[in-house]
RNA sequence: GGGCUUGUAGCUCAGGUGGUUAGAGCGCUACACUGAUAAUGUAGAGGUCCGUGGUUCGAGUCCACGCAGGCCCA
């Protein structure tokens, strides 16, 4: 055990943290706070998985600290909390840079590289950071176990998938259906919202639009107007949608292409588009054929509701459709921003005409293909199918068409040809050129359609009922993503789409015969290892599985199984939602239920994850679907939802704008304590963080630095008293009022920080700690009770002062250890070091401190609050009169409203009268005649009972007298008398204070107020003196080198008769407070030192003895 | 366009259930203090509590409608 506390003089908190992590490595300290706790109950946390194919940036730093933070605690708190680690592998992003790096696009995939060969790409790229993921984890202090990471592509992982795909399969939750996507014809793919993005993919283009009127059945002439922007989707018009809460407007007028009269049905808001006003007051019946204006007239008004479920004639009859096709639907998404306030909705051609059509169950337009399947009206290809009369065979977008036939005379785009067919037929009634923004595929630079493409779905929507009653069993931080926006996706809950067409990723472990009439699905290895056997044996496959088999593409492409009726079976090629792979880690990062069947029991669900509030959809979505769907059950009990590492300036950082901050940067160079601790001290996890580095150095220099100088302070004179805690605590009774009171506050902050740590809000935990190290430890109790341990002998009041202090560093250091590990880790050990008052080798193998409530005592804390207010009071009167503190004066006057208030004034005295250097407290109560007191009325206790009254309540109580306020405190109550009748006001109803002392220089705060008797007798001018001249001897032993325990001898010149005087008087005091053995007078000093004091000069010689 | 969220001092943030002088830290200015000193104390300047309406005796706080930023989804 070392005999001395660690002293420091200059402190390098990097260079703390690596010495810090050594210490943890060498003892293998993270290890033992998992095992040491094996049988204690497990706290259960997920890691959610990075992807490894990115350098990790400073938001990671955050959402790592608030994860630790809770394991950390909750391993204090004397749980087991397993934390595996994981690597999120397949996906998108990792084939787009492999794509990048080889300078080759997906249609080169198979052609100038294998399958083979880009899965081997994809799967290193995706590691191709790791080292620097595990170096940030590691230096930020992160804990979680590296060693053994659940890794998403090994075949084990895809094989817990497998098996829970089968589950979901079993239960008749995974089908086959469409799914409208960005589709681009000349590429032949369906188009993700990722490649959607891509700069440059939005292009403003001029495209024909149509103003279509739909004729109302039967009725004679009126017509729905609806206005598209892609013509050639109105052949496969199926409904119309409208605004319910829109109004609507029937107008009479002509068309203004056959001149035929009509009534047109649009939205009211929308009429100046498409009507002039200057033909509004025109007479219908004078119209003319071809007149330049058209007159038009409203004749009636109708909200939208009134509008639906109105059945029109088809507009394009080339297909039948039964009812309830063509019916007027309500659409939430219409607006009358653009077009006529109503929308034409082509069931296979947009995402929500396609959700609106189901929901209302009015059929699509589509036909059947040769094999009986239902298709679209549109071929693969672009160009209208066979059954589309004379518009079959055409491509749907002129850019689709052979530069040739485009360039001929008689060319005429499908858009154009639908327009003038409508025109001829009286179902148009507006056809112009609009410019708008569409986009376009990044491969052949053409426009993209929105077309059905097969996939896979998971049937989430039939748990819809459970998803969301679970959810409300959730505690999410912040309430509002849980109940908000992850409440209201589950209400609108569509069915998962699972396929992906791409090639790095987990294959959909499905396969069909050629006629989709035999279907299989593969729960496990072993099962398509005896479907592969079978296979053999009806020679449909020749090679088997192996032990090495990996289940990726194309490998699994290869496998051909036997139907039941015998035969051949291919796999269905789509790949998974990534988000299948880390929504199932719960089950997958353990092989489950393959290995370690029990192992569930204890680890699911957790009772705690975190990730950043984007996931809110994804991971967070992914694992409750899961969990519910398979296990009945919630994924998680408590989630955070960390918001956005920006800019100071509030901007999204980004590398390519060079605003990025640097994480391995930043720990480097104010260590990863600072960071974690401005992270989560200076807003909620869950609010966006305006990362300022400036503010990490202002947590170092604030917070850190304050602690460090105090466990210096500590340190220095501990070192010196040999103060080694060996005996036994004092008893709370025998310790002093600040002792107490530091102590009760401590006490209280244990509560407050226990209480936010479980409430999962650790920003109140660290400010609760910061507020209490700063402001109650430094600023007050070690300031006034720095005497304490630098004066006198080894007392029992020394000790009561070492042990108190003690106490609050070590308790800091274990309530702080969860946010800032290294730092904590240093303090815990430089105290236990030399007390071996602590076992544990490690702070975070400590159980977390438990309040002594019976050392909580509130009413010494509104006491010592009191000392604070006077003296604060009476600084800033010295301060008004130009007084320092150390001219000590006479007395202050305190007027008192009660003896409660006198009391506990009274209690705390003499830290009053120490601080502010006076010598005596007087108080003034009523007897002295001289209190002037003020009223006012208590708002809060009377507005409950008066309300509407207190306007009259408050005029009369500010024309209380003070006979008025004396009687109300005598008596207890008083008797209002007011013009609506009267009220009897109570003591309780009225704040009384006295804010003012006739004569008097005063301030007041509170409900205090604080009067300075500035008269400075000789006495205690003399006094001033002796502590200038001790300041200024204090300030030479400094200059000369001397340790704090050297000794020295005084010898003073004489001088003026005031002086002389001074330092006769306060000999002694001179001598204690600056080590002195003698203070010897001359009448001549030759090499003495001239010391300068406020308006007084001193020859003093100061030799160390 | 929809859902959620944020808006309080130059900056970062506090401000249970509405209650009459809206706070803290940093920064700025000035003064003081100095056996913790790369600290500390005191004072000062600095506010349309995003805006507009409303409810109320009373609104930073509650309601409605907007404005601006952010995230997610269309």
């Amino acid at each position: 055990m070392a005999s001395k506390y660690t002293e420091y003089k200059g402190i390098n908190y990097a260079e703390i943290a690596n010495n810090i992590l050594s210490y943890w490595k060498e003892n293998k300290v993270f290890e033992k706070s998992v095992d040491e706790r094996a049988g204690a109950p497990t706290f259960t946390f997920f890691e959610g998985p990075p992807s490894a194919n990115g350098t990790p940036g400073i938001h990671h730093v955050m959402a790592r600290t608030v994860k630790d933070i809770f394991c950390r605690y909750k391993t204090m708190q004397g749980f087991q909390v397993k934390r595996k680690g994981g690597w999120d592998t397949h996906g998108l992003p990792v084939e787009l840079q492999v794509e990048k790096e080889l300078g080759i696009t997906k249609e080169d995939i198979g052609k100038k590289i294998s399958v083979e060969e880009y899965n081997r790409k994809c799967r290193e790229a995706v590691m191709k950071f790791k080292d620097q993921w595990d170096n940030l984890t590691e230096r930020m202090g992160y804990w979680v176990d590296l060693d053994n990471p659940y890794i998403t592509f090994e075949p084990q992982y895809i094989e817990s998938l497998w098996h829970l795909l089968k589950k979901l399969y079993d239960k008749g939750l995974l089908y086959k259906g469409y799914t409208i996507q960005p589709y681009s014809p000349g590429a032949g793919t369906g188009l993700s919202s990722h490649e959607l993005n891509q700069p440059g993919c939005y292009r403003n283009i001029k495209d024909t639009t149509v103003a279509a009127l739909f004729k109302v059945k039967d009725s004679e002439k009126d017509y729905i107007m609806a206005w598209t922007t892609t013509p050639w989707t109105l052949p496969s018009n199926n409904s119309l949608a409208v605004g319910k809460n829109i109004t609507y407007a029937k107008v009479a007028t002509y068309n203004p292409y056959t001149y035929e009269s009509i009534n047109v049905i649009l939205a009211k808001e929308r009429i100046g588009a498409y009507f002039n006003e200057k033909a509004k007051d025109l007479a219908l019946e004078d119209y003319k054929e071809g007149d330049k204006l058209i007159p038009w007239k409203v004749l009636e008004e109708m909200p939208g509701s009134q509008l639906v479920g109105t059945v029109y004639e088809q507009l394009m009859p080339y297909v039948p459709l039964a009812f309830p096709a063509f019916t007027v639907l309500e659409g939430d998404f219409v607006t009358t921003e653009d077009g006529t306030g109503v929308v034409h909705l082509a069931q296979a051609f947009g995402a929500d005409d396609y959700r609106v059509s189901v929901a209302n169950n009015v059929p699509g337009l589509f036909v059947k293909d040769e094999d009986g399947n239902q298709v679209p009206a549109v071929d693969k290809q672009g160009r209208f199918v066979k059954e589309m009369g004379d518009l079959a065979g055409r491509y749907v977008k002129e850019e689709f068409y052979a530069e040739a036939d485009r360039s001929k005379e008689d060319f005429r785009p499908t858009d154009v040809y639908i327009a003038i067919k409508l025109k001829e037929e009286g179902k148009a009634f507006k056809v112009e050129k609009y410019e708008h923004s569409y986009p376009h595929c990044w491969r052949t630079d053409k426009p993209i359609l929105y077309y059905p493409l097969e996939s896979w779905f998971i049937k989430t929507t039939a748990y819809k009922e459970q998803l969301v009653r679970l959810n409300r069993t959730i505690n999410w931080k912040p309430e509002s993503t849980g109940v908000g926006r992850f409440g209201n996706w589950l209400e609108n809950l569509v069915d998962w789409n699972l396929s992906r067409s791409r090639y790095w990723g987990t294959p959909l472990p499905i396969w069909r015969t050629e006629d989709k009439k035999e279907e299989k699905c593969i729960g496990s290895l072993a099962e398509l290892k005896a479907e592969v056997d079978k296979a053999i044996a009806s020679g449909i496959q020749q090679k088997p599985i192996d032990g090495e088999f990996d289940p990726h593409r194309p490998f699994v492409d290869e496998v051909y199984l036997v139907s039941e009726s015998g035969k051949k079976m291919y796999r269905e090629a789509d790949l998974i939602d990534v988000w299948f792979d880390s929504g199932a880690m719960p089950y997958a990062q353990w092989h489950w239920p393959f290995e370690q069947q029990d192992v569930l029991k204890e680890n699911f669900p957790a009772d705690f994850i975190a990730e950043g509030v984007d996931q809110t959809r994804g991971w967070f979505f992914t694992l409750h679907a899961l969990a519910v769907m398979l296990f009945d059950d919630v994924a998680f009990k408590n989630v955070i939802a960390n918001g956005l590492v920006l800019d100071k300036n509030g901007n999204k950082m980004s590398k390519r704008l060079g605003n990025a901050v640097d994480p391995f940067k930043t720990l480097d160079t104010y260590g990863p304590d600072a960071t974690r601790w401005y992270m989560i001290s200076n807003a909620n996890p869950w609010d966006n963080l305006k990362f300022d580095l400036d503010g990490v150095l202002e947590v170092q220099r604030r917070f850190f630095g304050t602690l460090h100088n105090t466990y210096n302070f500590f340190a220095l004179y501990a070192n010196l008293d040999g103060f080694s805690y060996s005996e036994k605590p004092l008893p709370l009774a025998q310790r002093p009022e600040s002792d107490r009171w530091i102590l009760s506050r401590l006490n209280s902050l244990i509560v407050d920080v226990e209480r936010a740590y479980n409430d999962y809000e650790p920003t109140k935990a660290a400010r609760a700690i910061q507020d209490f190290t700063i402001d109650d430890l430094s600023n007050w109790y070690v300031r006034l009770n720095r005497k304490r341990f630098w004066r006198g002998d080894y007392s029992e009041d020394k000790q009561a002062a070492y042990q108190t202090l003690y106490d609050c560093l070590q308790t800091i250091a274990q309530l702080a250890a969860p946010i800032a590990p290294f730092y904590m880790e240093l303090l815990y050990r430089n105290l236990n070091s030399v007390s071996g008052r602590q076992q544990e080798q490690s702070v975070h193998l400590v159980r977390f401190p438990e309040a002594d409530h019976a050392q909580i005592d509130t009413g010494l804390e509104e006491r010592m609050h009191k000392a604070q207010i006077v003296s604060s009071l009476v600084h800033s009167l010295r301060k008004k009169e130009k007084i320092k503190v150390r001219q000590p004066l006479s007395r202050i006057l305190i007027p008192i409203l009660n003896a409660k208030q006198r009391e506990q004034i009274h209690d705390v005295e003499d830290l009053i009268l120490n601080e502010v250097n006076v010598k005596a407290i007087e108080y003034i109560d009523d007897a002295s005649g001289v209190l002037v007191k003020q009223i006012k009325p208590n708002f809060a206790k009377l507005g409950k009972e008066y309300g509407p009254r207190m306007k009259e309540i408050t005029a009369a109580v500010a024309k209380f007298e003070q006979t008025d306020i004396s009687q109300i405190e005598r008596d207890g109550a008083y008797t209002l008398q007011l013009p609506n009748g009267p009220i009897n006001l109570t003591i309780e109803d009225v704040l009384i204070t006295s804010q003012d002392i006739p004569g008097w220089s005063v301030a007041s705060e509170e409900d205090v107020t604080v009067a300075l008797d500035i008269n400075i007798s000789d006495e205690l001018r003399q006094e001033g003196i002796a502590r200038d001249l001790v300041n200024r001897l204090q300030n030479l032993r400094k200059d000369m080198g001397l340790e704090v325990q050297d000794k020295i001898s005084i010898t003073v010149e004489r001088g003026e008769e005031l002086v002389n005087a001074a330092l006769e008087a306060n000999k002694e005091y001179i001598c204690t407070e600056t080590q002195a053995l003698q203070l010897n007078f001359t009448d001549q000093l030759a090499d003495g030192k001239l010391l300068e004091m406020d308006d007084v000069q001193l020859r003093v010689q100061v030799e160390q003895v």
